[in-house]
DNA sequence: AGTTTTTTTTACAAATTTATTACAAAAATG
DNA sequence: CATTTTTGTAATAAATTTGTAAAAAAAACT
């Protein structure tokens, strides 16, 4: 989802290669950061030095069983075990053998419940006491910077109080920018953190991008009072 | 803690074998004594013989659903169930019936949130002997959102008073975004609550769900006042 | 003033996302 | 168990967003 600095890293622990690229895949679309493992005793060691949020886990892996694996790590390693089980009988196993598994799930499994899982396993610590509904993190948040509104749940943006229809990415941008209201931002940063690191499209689609925001959100486009141009740097949005 | 005589017994009611040792496990683990239920008429059995401290209770469930199971044990017995759904929506049948359910956990759980769950609900039911019960402010029955009324006892929806005719999974979904108008709600999130995470299907099913919800609740499907659609993101009820 | 660099603006095409429809499967009803 | 209703899927159409390129304008520099 979003960029945030406190990635959480997730260690996968599978012999096959196709199982663990589809996971790779899928949890770094979900904005995690991943480790590999092939075999049992990578495992160890990748999960002892480099402390994962949490490790999905095969039961059934080259060189040390995944039971083993799981034991030897949660002797001194308090995270989130999640294991991954062919059969149903084998959760037998994992249950017998004391190795203090989280959670496990059968394979062939959803790619959605499988993300499901991991974030619930994630949300270990935050337990609340209260009968109230788990309503989901109740986030409220809005940036506001002078006559600038943003609300990001709703997505919505308002000038002056009126609302303004932006498109996802524009929303996007503007956000960015108003998350750090006076600071110019470069071109640079921007694709990075709002286009995603990976993308090799050309720099001036930030102008272009801005140019629209401008166009919904300033009364003259060619007099900027809101979103403004560093030149020779970037943009930034005013707040003063 | 050391060995006391007070163990406290949980009872584990659930069809689904492996669930239920990997709960007996932990609860074991944690020091607690186990009994299990594989269906609803033992557990009331269970229930009412052996007088557990605490009963999880899976919702599906044969031969007698979760739900009249838990109104059944209520009717003799004052103990904390703690019941287990994989949905958003059954959540308002254990809380909407009266069925005097304590507390609910949806799945997917981890496991440490279920214990500190069962530990919250054993003090409390500790304490409680002396302050009676609390009577949860009743629950409000309707929510109204503009022209948009659900009736959420008759699974009746209105639009300008106009009673409008909503399949179940219509009015669900209609339901959840209701319940968080404005709020924009990805399909994702629709999926998970509203069909169950451990559904596998396609993630357009929402459109098409939206769009017949359309279909009988907005004059012109082209051009939704209620329902909308916030692209790349998701679907929101106007609340303004 | 002329030249260069940078930004703005515009138009268009490509890519992506959503809406719509029809049909089949599944579930509920009687 | 036949019929009706609901629900999910897949295929297609429609709409919107987004990126690119190219030209115009503005600013900076000689």
């Amino acid at each position: 989802m979003e960029e945030m600095e406190n990635k959480k890293t997730i260690l996968i622990v599978d012999d096959e290669k196709p199982i663990v690229d589809i996971l790779v895949y899928n949890l770094e679309k979900e904005g995690y950061n991943t480790l590999e493992a092939n075999d049992g005793l990578a495992a160890v060691d990748i999960a002892l030095n480099k402390k994962p949020d949490l490790i999905l886990l095969d039961i059934m892996l080259p060189k040390m069983d995944g039971l083993t694996v799981c034991k030897k790590i949660r002797n001194s390693l308090d995270v989130p075990i999640l294991m991954l089980t062919a059969k149903d009988e084998e959760i037998d196993k994992i249950l017998g053998l004391e190795l203090g598994a989280d959670d496990y799930i059968t394979k062939p499994f959803s790619v959605r419940e499988l993300m499901a899982r991991i974030k619930a396993n994630l949300r270990k610590s935050e337990v609340q006491e209260t009968n109230t509904v788990n309503n989901e993190d109740v986030k409220t948040k809005k940036i506001v910077v002078g006559s600038l509104e943003l609300d990001l749940d709703k997505f919505e943006a308002r000038v002056d109080g009126q609302i303004i229809d932006l498109t996802l990415r524009e929303f996007e941008v503007l956000k960015f920018l108003a998350s750090q209201a006076g600071q110019v931002i470069t071109r640079e940063v921007l694709l990075e953190k709002v286009w995603g690191y990976e993308y090799y499209g050309d720099i001036r689609t930030v102008d272009v991008t801005v140019r629209r925001i401008r166009g919904k959100i300033e009364k003259d486009t060619a007099n900027p009072k809101i979103l403004i141009t560093k030149r020779g740097v970037g943009y930034y949005i005013r707040n003063n």
